[in-house]
DNA sequence: GAATCAGCAGTTTTT
DNA sequence: CTGCTGATTC
């Protein structure tokens, strides 16, 4: 055993991460507290697998996000080095599509399915509810979404009206007709991917062909599985001997994406003789701020006890800052780095911390005006960028024509002359004759009531289109990039946006945009093993929406994340900012009654992002929505440790603002001088 | 068919 | 205060 395991340095292991990493022959379940090595366990277990002599194919590792992936990826190959190639990686999604490549045709998809995202669900829905007209009233399609994939998540047949409330009832109404109409357009949402794989999985011819593929199975972050997740495991990993997971059942925060902190706290229930290994060393954070961590997670009621500890010593004290209002809570914020970074810490050392988006825009105000560098962690991905969305829209439909979603979106832009009265009659008309919205368009000469130029316009973009589309439908790569190009530029999309008097700073944010499709289109064609055409490019935009630009530049920035985001991040120093009643614990949660716990669990999150320093804010007023008011600190608050490991203090207004002012004065002499740059030159952004 | 206006609601969101 | 939707107007 020690020979073969040549390679691995157990010695950095710890006993229990040791156990976790040896452990075989019956299901595992790895309680993996925040900063205990986590990923180190997953990774070193799937490198002791391939020198056991696993084949990597035979190894599959399920993680949340691309970017996981990708990051076990890499380690594996520095612990296990070629043999790590073959080791199937994936997302819950992407390994449904994979199930689903293969044998789709079970489940009743046609080849090229598309894959819709939120986004393209809600305008389905949007659109329904307008033809039906069942609301009577204007609804919010998202929340109707909302309870329509509750109910498809545990494969009701309808979705139940309890209190009878519209958005119920909508749901009600619409949840048969989503469904229906997404079969039409040979389309599937995220949650297809994994209810239609574990759809495959229960078929009796496909079933033993899917339950022999893989030896082992591991799965990260298993706090945030769903149940339809948990099933596809099941069947994936037959009696689950050979299946390990790792989560945190304290860092569970995805409710609302439907993850069941049950799975982690069942298991070893649900499996059979599972073995549970415990990780709480952490290598983080000071004792005073795990201190913090584990005083205020001990108020949840339902949960696998955990004791975080370090073996390194208190550290500083964590500091609760009382602030007069949000103004000076930024201040305080941004006079305390620009402090810390006079005294030789580097911007990139610090993250500010906060629950919800809209915050984040006063803490980017004030850095800015206090020049401090800054990057903004999540908000809208690349791919949710309406130009963006256009052009691709353009090229789902065309592989898929079916795909009404996108070929409504794209049918009037540019604007063609195709408008809603037209579009209604050959819809009409599409109805009637039961075929597709594309059959009807095509067909425009068999429509009667349409005017000459309506009839016109259609006749023109289905030719254009028509020109177009067998060359892109074809299953080759190569030339891809330069095809679509094509496509673009006969249909103007480039010139519709330079048309619109949007000011020059926001077109030219428009056209990078734009642009960056046919990047990552030439990207994907020069991947070695891209094949599959236009259907992969676009399965994999569709699965792919993680960070395009990370790396670039953001070495010396100051980091504002959601708490959300923050989850399997680690900074020096954070900012919680806000810790106010109806803020972190969130008032729709206070509301709702329904889970205090998951905001508690947020906050425990946000605390154990913090290596060395750990401030937490609130303010007693705050303007939201135009009109200031009072605000009472977080509950979260009181249940921190009294004594030694935490201070608590006034940010005085203008006092921090001052000194902080000061600071930034001091620190752009010093950079302008070193970099010998003219003060007077740079006055591009006024101080005031 | 496109531009403008009024009214309303306002968490988080790995895919 | 903002951003989005639907309705009204040109």
């Amino acid at each position: 055993m020690a020979l073969k395991h040549a390679h691995l340095d157990f010695h950095t292991l710890n006993p229990q991460q040791r156990a976790a990493v040896e452990h075989d022959g019956a299901p595992l379940l790895v309680l993996a507290g925040a900063g205990s090595g986590k990923t180190r366990v997953i990774t070193y277990r799937i490198a002791r697998l391939l020198l056991d002599g696993i084949p990597g194919e035979r190894i599959l590792g399920v993680t949340f996000t691309n970017k996981a992936a990708k990051e076990m990826r890499e380690r594996m190959s520095e612990l296990a080095g070629s043999r790590a190639r073959d080791v199937q990686l994936s997302t819950f999604q992407r390994l449904g599509l994979s199930i689903l490549k293969e044998d789709y045709e079970v489940v009743g998809l046609r080849r090229g399915f598309a894959i819709y995202d939120t986004s393209d669900q809600t305008s389905l829905l949007r659109e329904m509810m307008r033809r039906l007209s069942v609301a009577d009233r204007r609804l919010d399609a998202s929340k109707v979404l909302d309870r329509v994939l509750a109910a498809k998540r545990q494969r009701l047949e309808e979705v139940p009206i309890d209190w009878g409330d519209d958005y119920e009832f909508a749901a009600h109404e619409l949840y048969p007709r989503y469904r229906e109409q997404m079969r039409a357009y040979n389309a599937v949402d995220f949650d297809d991917l994994i209810l239609g794989a574990v759809d495959v999985l229960r078929e009796p011819s496909r079933a033993l062909k899917w339950s022999n593929r893989f030896q082992h199975i591991l799965v990260d972050e298993y706090q945030d599985t769903s149940p339809d997740q948990l099933e596809l495991l099941r069947d994936l990993a037959g009696d689950g001997h050979n299946l390990s997971v790792v989560g945190d059942d304290d860092q569970s925060i995805y409710a609302r994406r439907g993850a069941v902190a049950d799975n982690i706290l069942a298991f070893t229930r649900q499996f059979a003789a599972a073995k549970e290994i415990v990780l709480d060393q952490n290598y983080r954070s000071t004792n005073n701020i795990l201190r913090a961590a584990n005083a205020v997670i001990a108020n949840n009621a339902v949960r696998k006890m955990k004791n975080l500890w370090s073996a390194s010593g208190d550290g500083d004290a964590i500091e609760v800052v009382a602030c007069p209002g949000a103004d000076e809570e930024a201040e305080f914020v941004a006079g305390t780095i620009q402090r810390l970074v006079y005294q030789g810490q580097s911007y990139q050392d610090f993250a500010i911390l906060y629950r919800s988006n809209n915050q984040g825009r006063l803490l980017e105000e004030t850095l800015a005006l206090e020049r401090i560098p800054y990057r903004v962690v999540g908000g809208q991905s690349l791919f949710d960028r309406k130009d963006v969305r256009d052009a691709l829209a353009y090229l789902s439909f065309i592989n898929n024509p079916t795909d009404e979603v996108s070929l409504r979106r794209v049918i009037n832009l540019p604007p063609r002359g195709i408008g809603p009265k037209t579009l209604q009659r050959i819809t009409e008309y599409a109805e009637s004759s039961r075929v597709s919205l594309w059959s009807a368009l095509r067909r425009v000469d068999r429509i009667d009531g349409l005017e000459t130029r309506a009839h016109a316009s259609v006749g023109n973009f289905v030719a254009l289109i028509e020109g177009h589309a067998d060359g892109l439908r074809a299953r080759t790569t190569s030339g891809l990039a330069e095809r679509v190009q094509h496509l673009f530029d006969a249909l103007g999309l480039r010139e519709h946006i330079l048309e619109s008097d949007d000011t020059a700073k926001v077109l030219g944010r428009r056209l990078e945009n734009f642009d960056q499709v046919l990047h990552a289109l030439r990207r994907f064609e020069q991947q070695a093993g891209s094949s599959g055409g236009l259907e992969s490019f676009l399965r994999n935009t569709a699965l792919a929406r993680d960070s395009e630009t990370e790396e670039e530049s953001d070495v010396s920035k100051v980091t504002l994340i959601t708490l959300h985001s923050a989850k399997g991040l680690e900074f020096p120093c954070v900012f919680l900012v806000g810790m106010e009643e109806d803020l972190l614990p969130h008032r729709r949660a206070v509301e709702e009654a329904s889970d205090l716990g998951e905001e508690r669990r947020l906050c425990y999150v946000g605390i154990t992002r913090a290596q060395q320093r750990l401030w937490l804010t609130y303010a007693s007023r705050r303007v939201r929505y135009g009109k200031g008011e009072p605000r009472n600190p977080s509950r979260f608050l009181d249940e921190l440790p009294e004594g030694e490991g935490v201070i608590r203090t006034a940010a005085n207004a203008d006092g921090d603002g001052e000194e902080a002012e000061a600071a930034a004065d001091a620190f752009f002499e010093r950079m302008r001088s070193q970099l010998g740059i003219d003060p007077r030159e740079s006055s591009d952004e006024p101080t005031s």
